[in-house]
DNA sequence: TATGAATGAGAGTTCATTCAT
DNA sequence: AATGAATGAACTCTCATTCAT
C-alpha cells in the first residue's frame, strides 16, 4: 500500500469536511485533526485555508474540461452518440470524485468573486464546446432545430443533477449519486432525453426496461 | 409609507446576506449591522441565529407546500394543463422570493441535521403529491408509461433549476430567474418538455416561437 | 477610592507595558490578563491593538501641543524667561505621565505611516512655535543670532531626553526622570544653557550651586 | 566583486529589518527572505533570532568602545581639540554604519536584561572615559567647573541624537545623519558648544559661517 | 423591547525553532 | 552548510450569546 503524503491527508480530510460541512462551515483546525497533521501545515503548504479550497476547486474543473475536450475528439457513429459518450464521460469522472463534485457545483450556487472567474473561465469553455456540438447537429439534420440556450442549460442541469442534489437522491429515491450502478440507470433516463426531445425520435412502443421495470 | 418592525428588518437583511454569503459565511454582527438594529435582538427575538435562519427555511417550505396542493386541488381541462399550472405557480412563487428560494435549495445541498428533517416532512410530500398526479396520468393513458422516480427527479430538477444556478445562468446567458420575463420563456420550455416527453406527442413541424426565434 | 472603568484598566496595562516592552513586544493577552479584563474588550473598546496604541499616542500629542501653545500665549517679562517657562511645563507634563512620554518617545525613532503622520501633524507645529518664539528673540536682540534649525533641534533633544534615555540615566547617574526633583535640577541646567547660549552672556564666577555642589 | 557569504547576508538583512521595524517586529522568516537563505540558518549559524540580534549590538558596541578609548590616547594640542576630535570620530563611526547605530540607541531605550548587562559594562566604560577626560580639563582650569555628570549626558546625548531621532531630522529640516556633509555642518554647531559652554568663551562677534548662513 | 458591555470559545495565521536529509 | 517539512505555542481578532440596565 502506497503511503499517503502529508499534502494529499490534508486534501483529502479537507474535502470530506467541505462536502460535509460547507467551506465557511469547516475549520483548519477540523481538516488537520481529521487529516492527523499539524495545523500550521495548511499555511505552509497551500497558503491558507482559502487557498487549499481553491486549489480542490480548480482541480476539478482543469481535469472537467480535459475530458469534455478530450471525448469531444474521439470519433463516433453520430453526433448524438458522440454527444451520450461525453455525457456519460462527465457522469463518471464526477462519480470517481463525487465529494468534490458535490462541494464544486455547491460553490458555484454562491455569488463571489471566484465563482465569477471560474464561470468566464471554465464554464464559458464548457458552454462553447456544447454549442459546437449541438449546432452542428442541427445543421447536419441530426438534430431538431429549437433555442441552442435552453439545450445547453437542460443538458447541464441534468449532468450536474447528481451531484448537486446527492442528498435528495439517497433519502427519498434511495439513489446514490455515486454508484457505477446509479449512472447506468441515470444513462438510461439521459439517452432516451436526447433520442426524444433532441433528435425527436417517435416512441413506437411503450417504455420497457429490464433495470427499471420495477420503477413504474 | 408602511414602517418596517424590527423583526422584519432582521428577517430581510439576514435573507439577503445568507442568500449572498450562507449561513456559516454569515454572522450575526453582520446582519444586526444591515438592518441597523442591536445584536442582542437577534437572540432575543428569534433564540438565536439558528433559530432565524429556520424561520426562514421553514416558512419557504410551508408557502411552497401549501402553493403546491392548492393547486392540485383546482379543476382543469386535463392534468397535462394541471401539470403546467402547477409548475408555473411553483416558479412564480419562488421567484416572488428568489432570494430565501435561493438560500433555501443550496440549503439542501448540505448534509445536515435540519435538512434531513425539511427532506422527510415537506419533501416527502411533494414527491408525494407529484407522484399521485403522474401516476393517475399514466393510468388514464394520458401519461407515457416510464418510471415515475425519474420522471419526478427530472421535474424537480427544472423547477429548482433557475433558483439554484442563477449565477450560471446570468453570467453565461444574461437570464435573470427572478424576472418574470424569464418563466414565460422558461414555461415555454418546459411546455414542450411536457408535451413531448411525458404525452409523447409528435412533433410535426420544426419549432417555432416568436419569443425565442432569434436563439435558434 | 474612584472606580476605574474597564476602558482606563486596558490603557493604564497597555501603557505599562508598551512602556516596558514595546509595541511589538506586547501582547493583547498581555494586556488583557494584566487589566484583568477579558481579551476581546480590546477588540471592541478600541478596534484592536493597534488601535488602541494610536489613541494613547495621539492623546500624549494633543496634550503635549496644547500645553505647548496655551504656555506660549502666557505674558511674561521676557522671551527668555517664557521660554524656561515652556521648556518646565513641557517637562513636567511628561513626568507626569512619564511611562506615556517614553513609550511615544521611542516610537517616533522608527520608520512608519504612523510616525510620518504624527511627525507631519504636531512635530511640525512643534517646530513652528519653537521657530516663532527663537526668531522673535532674534530680532529682538534678546537671543544671539546663529542657526534657527539647529536651536530648535537642540533643544528638543535635551526636553526628550529624560524620556528618552530614562534607563540611562538611572542605571548610570542614579537620575530619575519622573521625579519633580529631577526636574528641578534639570531646569538648573537648561537655564544655564538657555542663559550662555541663547542669550550670549557672559558667566562672571564660577559655578555655583547649593544643590549641586556635591556633583563637582 | 567580491561574494557575500552567508552570514554577511542574513547579518545585512537583518540590520535592516531590526532598523526599520525593531527587534520584537521582525521575524526570522522577514530576514531569511530578504537575505535570501534558509530560514533554519538563522538558528544554525547565530544560535537563533535573539543570539544574532545580540551580536550585531555588542560588535556595535566594542568598535565604538575602541573607538573612543583609542582617539583618547592620542595627543593633542589641548583637551578642548581632543574632545573634538573624539566627538567627531564617534559621529563618522556611527555614521559608517547608521542602520546599526540607530537600532541600538533604540534597544537601549527599552528595560531589558540585554539593555542593563550593556549598560553595565559598554556605558559605564564610556562615561569613565568622558568622566577622565572632563575632569582634567577642569583641573587643568580648560573647562570650567560645573556639575560633571550633566556635562556628559548632555554631550553624549548630542552624540546619539543624530542615530536617535533620524526621522525628524530628515522630516522636518531635511538632514541625513548618514551622510558626511551633516557631520560637518553638526560639528560646527558642536564646536560652538564646547567652546562657549565647557571652556566659557565669551563671542565678541555675532555668530558667522558661511556654511550656515543662510539658516540665520 | 432595546441597549452596550462583557464573556469564553474558537477562528485563521504566524511564530521561532527543530528535525531528517 | 544547507534545505524543506514539521512542530507546538502563541498571535490577533471574531464568534454567538448573555448580562444588567
Amino acid at each position: 500500500m502506497k503511503k499517503e503524503t502529508t499534502k494529499e491527508k490534508m486534501l483529502d480530510a479537507a474535502i470530506r469536511l467541505f462536502h460535509t460541512q460547507g467551506y465557511a462551515g469547516t475549520s483548519v483546525r477540523d481538516i488537520a485533526q481529521k487529516a492527523n497533521v499539524n495545523v500550521a501545515l495548511i499555511s505552509y503548504h497551500f497558503g491558507g485555508k482559502k487557498g487549499l479550497y481553491e486549489q480542490l476547486i480548480i482541480q476539478f474543473f482543469e481535469d472537467y474540461l480535459h475530458i469534455l475536450e478530450s471525448e469531444l475528439q474521439k470519433e463516433s457513429e453520430s453526433l448524438k452518440d458522440l454527444l451520450l459518450q461525453v455525457i456519460r464521460a462527465l457522469l463518471e469522472y464526477q462519480s470517481k470524485q463525487y465529494l468534490v463534485a458535490r462541494m464544486v457545483h455547491r460553490e458555484m450556487t454562491l455569488d463571489s468573486v471566484l465563482v465569477r472567474e471560474l464561470m468566464s473561465t471554465y464554464l464559458r469553455k464548457e458552454k462553447h464546446e456544447f454549442e459546437q456540438l449541438i449546432k452542428r447537429g442541427m445543421t447536419g439534420g441530426e438534430f431538431q432545430r429549437q433555442p441552442v440556450d435552453y439545450v445547453i442549460i437542460h443538458l447541464r442541469t441534468m449532468i450536474t443533477m447528481p451531484y448537486l442534489s446527492p442528498h435528495y437522491l439517497r433519502e427519498l429515491y434511495q439513489l446514490s449519486s455515486n454508484e457505477p450502478y446509479f449512472i447506468d440507470r441515470y444513462m438510461e433516463h439521459l439517452t432516451r432525453w436526447v433520442h426524444t426531445w433532441l433528435c425527436g425520435e417517435v416512441k413506437s412502443q411503450p417504455y420497457q426496461s429490464s433495470l427499471s421495470a420495477q420503477l413504474i
